[in-house]
DNA sequence: TGATAAACGGGATGACCGTCCCGTATATTC
DNA sequence: GAATATACGGGACGGTCATCCCGTTTATCA
C-alpha cells in the first residue's frame, strides 16, 4: 500500500471514530471525508460502504473490551459495556438495533464481545449470582435500556445500572 | 366536512394505525395512502405532516391507557404500558426516542400518559414501594429496555418486566 | 529523472421520501 | 338539475445520502 494511502486510511479511521462517537451513525460519509480533509472517493475506496467504515472503527474498542472481559465478573463487565456505549453515541445506536449489525462485525473480526458476555452470564447463573431464567437477549435489552438514560443527568447511568443489577440478581 | 372526506379520513387513520403498529414509523406515507386506496394528497390534506398522522393515530390508545391508569398501581401500569408498546412497533420506536415526540403529542391532546406514570411513580416512592432515587426518566429508559426484548420469544417480555420490577423495588 | 501504476477528489448518479400543487371529479345546495 | 365549493389523485419538487466513476495528481522504483 502506498504511503499516502496508508496515512489517509488512518486519518479517516481516526476522524470517523470521533465523529461516530460524538454525533452518531447518521453523520453523512461526505462529512467525515470533509473533516478528514480527503475526498469522498478516498473514503469509499478504503471502506466500500458506511457499515464497513463503522465496523473498522469498532475493531479497536472491541479488542480492548474483550481483553478486559477476562478479568471481570459478569456484573462488572456489564457495567463496563454500558459505560463504554454511553460515551459512544454510534455504538449505542448500533447496539440499540439501528441497522448496523455490531455482533456480526465483531465476531467476524475475531473479537466477539457478545461471546464473552454470554460466557460470563452463563457462569454467573451457574454460581447462582444471576437469576437462572434470563437469557443473553434479555441482558442485551436491559443494556439498551441503560443506554436510554438521560445524558444530561450524570448520575442516571449509575442508577440504571444499579437497578438492573439488582433486578438480575437471584431474588 | 363533506361525507367522502370524513370517510377517507377515517379510512386513512385506520390503515395508518395498522401499518404503524405492525411495520413501524419508517413506512412511507405513500404506502399508507396506497393501502387506504386514496391519493397521497388526500392523506396530507387531512394530516399535513407524517407526525400529525402518527399523533392522530396515537390519540385513541392514549385515551384508553389514561383511563386504565386510574385503577392501577405503578407496577401494573408500567407493565401495561410495556405490553401496549410491545404490540405496537410504531409506538415502541417513538418511545425509544426515534424522532417523534410522543409525550408532547399526548399532552397537547389532553391525555398525558406520562403525567399519570409520573404521579404513580411519586406515590409509589412515597409509600416506599419503589427506590426513592429513581427518576421518571430512568423509568422511561427501563421501559425502552423492555421494548428491546426478543420478539420471537413470547416469554421474554414477562422476564424483562419481572427483572426491572425487582430492580425498582426498594432494596 | 521519467515511466507507470496507484490513489486522489469531488461531481454525477440513482434511490428514497415528505410535502405541495393543480387539473379533474364529485358531493352538496338551491 | 345546474352551480359551486370542496375534495380527490398522483405527479412534481426539493432535499438528503450512499455509492460510483473518471480525469487528474502523485508516490514509487528502475
Amino acid at each position: 500500500m502506498r504511503a499516502d494511502a496508508q496515512r489517509n486510511r488512518a486519518r479517516v479511521l481516526e476522524v470517523a471514530a470521533e465523529v461516530f462517537a460524538s454525533e452518531g451513525l447518521s453523520v453523512p460519509v461526505h462529512e467525515i471525508a470533509r473533516r478528514a480533509g480527503v475526498g469522498t472517493g478516498t473514503v469509499s475506496r478504503h471502506f466500500p460502504t458506511k457499515e464497513d467504515l463503522f465496523a473498522a472503527v469498532l475493531l479497536d474498542r472491541m479488542r480492548e473490551l474483550c481483553d478486559r472481559a477476562d478479568a471481570l465478573t459478569f456484573f462488572a463487565f456489564f457495567a463496563t459495556l454500558v459505560r463504554e456505549a454511553a460515551a459512544n453515541r454510534g455504538l449505542a445506536e448500533a447496539l440499540s438495533g439501528a441497522g448496523f449489525d455490531v455482533e456480526a462485525a465483531a465476531a467476524q473480526a475475531g473479537h466477539d464481545v457478545s461471546a464473552r458476555l454470554r460466557a460470563l452470564l452463563a457462569s454467573a447463573q451457574e454460581s447462582g449470582e444471576v437469576r437462572p431464567d434470563v437469557t443473553y437477549a434479555d441482558v442485551k435489552a436491559l443494556m439498551a435500556g441503560c443506554l436510554a438514560a438521560d445524558l444530561a443527568d450524570p448520575a442516571a447511568l449509575d442508577r440504571l445500572v444499579a437497578v438492573v443489577t439488582a433486578g438480575l440478581r437471584r431474588s
